[in-house]
RNA sequence: UCCUUCUUAGCUCAGCUGGUUAGAGCACGUGACUGUUAAUCACGGGGUCCCUGGUUCGAGCCCAGGAGAAGGAGCCA
């Protein structure tokens, strides 16, 4: 009973912009966006992007609660959606009771009715979810990541929770944070001087997870499809606008998939989220698309983007991605007109070196100009699982190039032969019996399989259109940086 | 970790060749106004010029060291 009560007299925002207007009294709750002219009040609960105008009386509303309404005050109104007698929103409430619920003091609160630099949002992160910006940011992060297993779920994947703390590095897929219950000013040490990790609390040396993939291939083996999506550390000293300490990462892994059909699986997924976003969060990416263009307009006519936020967005969903070899990605880096001129800071000279960055950007956002596909990599820059070809000198991995954000899915076709797998893990020294779990795969009822990781982050950056990364994550984390 | 740039009021920034009491817009406070849209108008309060040391008669400005931030690079998702 209690709850229905609760129900009808507390109605969301987003609802109430919806409504026609009518006689039936309402009671909405929020915080002040701005009170102008002591009588209209910008009210948001961060139902919508959109803001409730509440319109106060002054000469029925008591002066010390109109002295209460102040920037970030939470308030509750009741009164009649009218149709508003003013210009720039269709209704309005004209409040009968205004309650001032919490009080928000106008000289201390740092968010004020103007424009903030995202770099100061960032450092009161505790409060920036309140602006248009971050409300917009995160609603699209909720519907990404709701997609996400909407996807995985219709398609019949089981979502399989891989474990946050691990006892191996082998992958090498980074620097890990060491896991421990050692008072860490007395650390037990054995005979010969080393860390005694038999008397740590799993009894063997521990770290958190940089990658759920070996785990996951385990249920890929029994489930046939299987995803992860959880959070992943890696202890890189890395200062960029596109890497976290913690960040969450999506892992799809596949049995009896190829490669091709692991690309096929993540251009169909990454069009699929994109295009609910579209769908699902109009108006916010609205929002951000029209703030980036007043970005844009400050900025001289040669450095302005071709396309604008939502162009872009379509743009990927509506066409192809371009799906090429590293070995024909170097031919066409290597016969360009910039490479010719010697613009590149690194120069394309041999088949076998990584791509730096702006070789790829130059193939994403000038050659193609949409997302690619690259692969068959050299062997000798890619992990010992990837699955070897016959030419001896490439394996079958994928990576996914987005513009603007650079590798956004990094994947592969895994060597699904023991002996292969295990010669591969000899040459760059990965510890055999250590990962006995992972060889039992190829031991026992073998096949071939495929995956990738997915940066939820940089996919929330590439929908968003945001351009650091600390940005699309409520809390950041990253070197030096571990507030709230 | 490397390279470049930056750090002045709550926020965004200006500050001349090193020269007296460091400025603006916004925000905030007070008052006026009362159909506003980041309301408007008037008045007002507000400073460890990032820190430490040095050069100088004199440093926000020059020099050295340190801290923090932004962008780029590497590592990668």
């Amino acid at each position: 009973m209690c709850s229905y009560i609760l129900i009808m007299s507390r109605v969301k925002i987003k609802e109430v912009l919806g409504l026609a207007p009518q006689e039936k009294e309402l009671t909405v709750k929020g915080w002040v966006r701005t009170f102008r002219n002591n009588q209209f009040i910008a009210l948001n609960d961060g139902s919508t992007n959109n803001n409730l105008q509440v319109v106060a009386d002054f000469n029925k509303i008591d002066e010390t609660i109109l002295k209460r309404i102040t920037t970030g005050a939470a308030i509750s109104a009741t009164g009649k959606l009218i149709e508003s007698q003013g210009k720039g929103q269709s209704v309005e409430l004209t409040a009968t009771t205004i309650e001032i619920l919490g009080d928000s003091d106008a000289e201390k609160y740092p968010l004020q009715p103007k424009k903030h630099s995202l770099e100061f949002l960032r450092e009161i992160a505790h409060l920036r979810m309140r602006t248009n910006t971050f409300g917009a940011v995160f609603r699209i992060r909720h519907n990404l990541a709701y997609s996400i297993h909407k996807f995985f779920n219709d398609k019949g994947f089981v979502y399989l929770h891989t474990p946050i703390i691990t006892a191996s590095d082998a992958e090498g897929a980074g620097e890990t944070f060491k896991v421990t219950n050692f008072d860490l000013k007395n650390i037990p040490k054995t005979d010969s001087g080393e860390i005694d990790f038999k008397n740590d609390f799993f009894g063997r040396a521990t770290n958190l997870t940089v990658s759920g993939q070996l785990e996951g291939e385990l249920g890929a083996m029994a489930f046939g499809d299987v995803y992860t999506f959880g959070p992943t550390f890696r202890a890189e000293n890395s200062n960029t606008t596109r890497h976290l300490a913690e960040f969450w990462m999506i892992e799809p892994e596949m049995a009896f998939y190829n490669l091709n059909d692991n690309a096929d699986l993540a251009e169909e997924l990454l069009q699929y989220v994109i295009s609910y976003a579209l769908e699902h969060n109009k108006e916010d990416i609205e929002f951000l698309n029209t703030r980036l263009l007043d970005e844009e307009k400050q900025k001289p006519q040669n450095e302005r983007s071709e396309m604008n936020l939502i162009e872009k967005l379509k743009f990927c969903t509506d066409n192809k991605f371009e799906r090429r070899t590293y070995t024909e990605a170097i031919n066409i880096l290597k016969d360009s007109n910039h490479n010719k001129k010697k613009k590149f800071q690194y120069l394309i000279n041999d088949w076998g070196t990584d791509l730096q960055s702006e070789h790829e950007r130059y193939l994403v956002e000038k050659h193609f100009k949409k997302p690619v596909i690259l692969t068959d990599y050299p062997k000798q820059i890619k992990s010992f699982y990837m699955r070897q070809n016959d030419d001896g000198k490439t394996v079958r991995a994928m990576d996914i190039l987005f513009p603007g954000i650079g590798e956004i899915v990094g994947g592969s076709q895994r060597e699904e032969r023991l002996e292969k797998l295990e010669t591969r893990m000899k040459e760059m020294n990965i510890p055999a019996d250590e990962l006995y779990w992972y060889l039992d795969t190829r031991r026992f009822g073998t096949c071939e399989h495929a995956g990738f990781g997915l940066g939820f982050e940089r996919l929330v950056l590439f929908v968003t259109g945001m351009t650091n990364i600390r940005d699309v994550i409520p809390f950041p984390r990253a070197p030096k940086t571990c507030e709230f």
